[in-house]
DNA sequence: TCCCAGGCTCTCT
DNA sequence: AGAGAGCATGGG
């Protein structure tokens, strides 16, 4: 773990290694994040907003307490991993490495298991401007208003609409799928928290229960939100990547972190089109 | 305008 | 079990 320096208006994590702002929060895996004209990022999780901007090879906080650091922010930028000793194990391959270095600033979100849910079945079939604004518009219909923004609208909330009343968000086809996922939740059907312990297998069957939950949105579900660092989704443009720069298959090295190296060839291959 | 987007469901072989 | 159309909507 870093060193953490506690202010009274600022949180610093010194010397912050493999944490870069923008890859973290602006590479698909989250989709509440935006920065200002002064580079500045803000975003909403868990209820709270905060602001983050790099100084020094440090990142700094703004906007959270001391109790929030240590029990929602440590944990959501994944601050417990070593991603220096996670890149070296997966360099074994030279282009999981290539992509690697490349991307060597990202570091997985842990995300709130039902925020994840919600935002991975919005993803389906849609680019992520869009994914951004109908999760927008969601937050601001339905969530609870805070210090700067709107939380994430809860399960309960949720499961109480209509598909007339989630009209206002431009959702689409995903609305139903949406309705099911609240449903399956608020009846104890689906208890994400408990997926959360469960093993890989189960929990992603369980997910594939929820309409409009197929494979690659139960992956993204159980990477981002409920802590299967090993789960490898899918999507086209991974497809693509294994196909042109892997023969199609994953490359063995990668052993437990499927997730972490999906996001670097994720963010890699995106951003180096042939 | 037209194509396509961090896919899934449904239907038809 | 595998392939393909259709899906809502709007960004580029």
């Amino acid at each position: 773990m870093n060193d953490i320096i506690f202010e009274k208006n600022k949180i610093y994590i010194k010397n912050a290694q493999n944490f870069n702002l923008e890859q973290t929060l602006d590479c698909g895996q989250a989709f509440r994040w935006s920065q200002d004209l002064n580079g500045i990022w803000s975003g909403i999780a868990f209820g709270k907003q905060i602001k983050l901007y790099a100084q020094d090879g440090d990142i700094v906080i703004l906007g959270s307490t001391k109790e929030d650091f240590q029990n929602i922010w440590q944990n959501y930028f994944d601050l417990d991993h070593d991603y220096a000793k996670i890149i070296k194990e997966v360099s074994v391959n030279e282009t999981v490495k290539r992509a690697a270095e490349f991307s060597s600033g990202i570091r997985l979100l842990n995300q709130e298991p039902w925020e994840a849910l919600v935002s991975f079945i919005i993803s389906q079939n849609n680019n992520i401007p869009r994914i951004k604004g109908i999760i927008e518009r969601l937050c601001e219909n339905f969530g609870e208003k805070i210090y700067g923004g709107y939380a994430f609208p809860s399960a309960e909330v949720i499961a109480r609409l209509t598909l007339d009343d989630l009209a206002v968000i431009r959702s689409g086809f995903r609305a139903k799928y949406i309705l099911d996922a609240a449903q399956k939740v608020v009846s104890g059907e689906i208890d994400l928290n408990e997926l959360k312990i469960s093993d890989y297998d189960t929990a992603r069957e369980k997910l594939m229960t929820i309409k409009g939950v197929g494979p690659k949105v139960a992956d993204c579900v159980l990477l981002y939100g409920l802590g299967h660092i090993e789960a490898f989704p899918r999507d086209v443009w991974i497809k693509r990547a294994l196909d042109t720069l892997f023969d199609g298959n994953i490359p063995e090295c990668v052993g437990n972190y499927g997730g972490i190296v999906q996001q670097y060839i994720f963010h890699y291959i995106r951003n180096n089109q042939e």
